[in-house]
DNA sequence: ATCTGTGCAAATAGTTTGCAGCTGG
DNA sequence: CCAGCTGCAAACTATTTGCACAGAT
């Protein structure tokens, strides 16, 4: 589906399928709608960021649903380098994709209408239905090149921005 | 790296960051240097390949050599709906691309020059160096708008397809 | 009345890590 | 010789699942 769920259609879409509307799910998909362009999350950070708001959903309600909106085309799942699924508003036609520094895990976000296109030829070629494309592009940052990769890049050097990103996250969360 | 290591340029390379070339290093390096086109393994296939062939290498060697050589760009890390990671030799110049249905899985590989001019576009941009680019492309199979998706498709509805599948993999598991 | 959805707790699966002994440079 | 590497077992983490009960249609 390529234009925004109202807790309406969304009603109908699921109800459509033998499936129900709850609290829950329209929570959910109120998260990701109001959530600042290019932000998305992972399942415990949606269930943490529920909680703070008093609104207690279970991690494993959290999981069936995004897995479900997922499959509904209402989510967009990003595969990042952090070990963990991340949730975002599927809009294929203002998509982002992600340049990944393999080093440090340092992620840019940039966007190119011309891979939307490719996807959409190819899936058409098949006779799919497009729901979402991801460019994920694995590369060194310019700050662990400088420190000499590939040659002399010690073991478990991080790149001095992702020290300081965590430093910051460390902070917040005190 | 953009051309093929041998075991050689492999310990040169390992050798300059003070680190080893193995016995195991090498045999995994060789697996996947031997591995058909297009074809790729996970870290337990990897693992029961080299077994059948009487190399018995730990799993946690297996794990620590292809973070290693995905790190060093040697491999390609592959994040297809299986829900765990699979590895082949990185070529960016031959990269193949993915076509993913989200309600069976079933994939399909496609190759598209374009998105590695795109993608070395925005890598160059930011001063990184590329190391690979991925485009993975979730969408909906013939089968399943077939089926009538989004309005009418089973809860655990799977296509045919994908059945035959692993009727084959059971079939050949026995 | 039926069938889906939820929360809980327990299970799973892939991956990571601590450690003692081994080995390549 | 000594820092890095291996295999083992245990730990960990993200995610899934079985179950009993609650709630929607």
């Amino acid at each position: 589906m390529l234009t925004p769920y109202t807790a309406n259609s969304l009603k109908a879409e699921l109800n459509s399928r033998g499936w129900r509307l709850t609290p829950q799910r329209e929570q959910i998909l109120h998260v990701f709608q109001n959530l600042p362009r290019g932000d998305h999350l992972s399942a415990e950070e949606l269930f943490m960021l529920l909680e703070k708001r008093g609104e207690f959903i279970s991690l494993s309600t959290i999981y069936r649903s995004v897995k479900l909106m997922s499959r509904m085309g209402i989510l967009r799942e990003l595969e990042l380098a952090e070990g963990h699924k991340h949730y975002e508003l599927n809009q294929p036609y203002q998509h982002h994709h992600h340049l990944v520094c393999v080093q440090c895990n340092r992620t840019i976000e940039f966007k190119n209408d011309s891979i939307l296109k490719h996807s959409l030829k190819q899936t058409e070629k098949e006779g799919f239905q497009l729901i979402d494309c991801q460019l994920t592009v694995t590369a060194i940052c310019p700050e662990a090149i400088r420190m000499g990769w590939p040659s002399t890049l010690p073991t478990n050097w991080t790149c001095t921005r992702n020290i300081a990103l965590k430093e910051k996250q460390n902070q917040e969360e005190e």
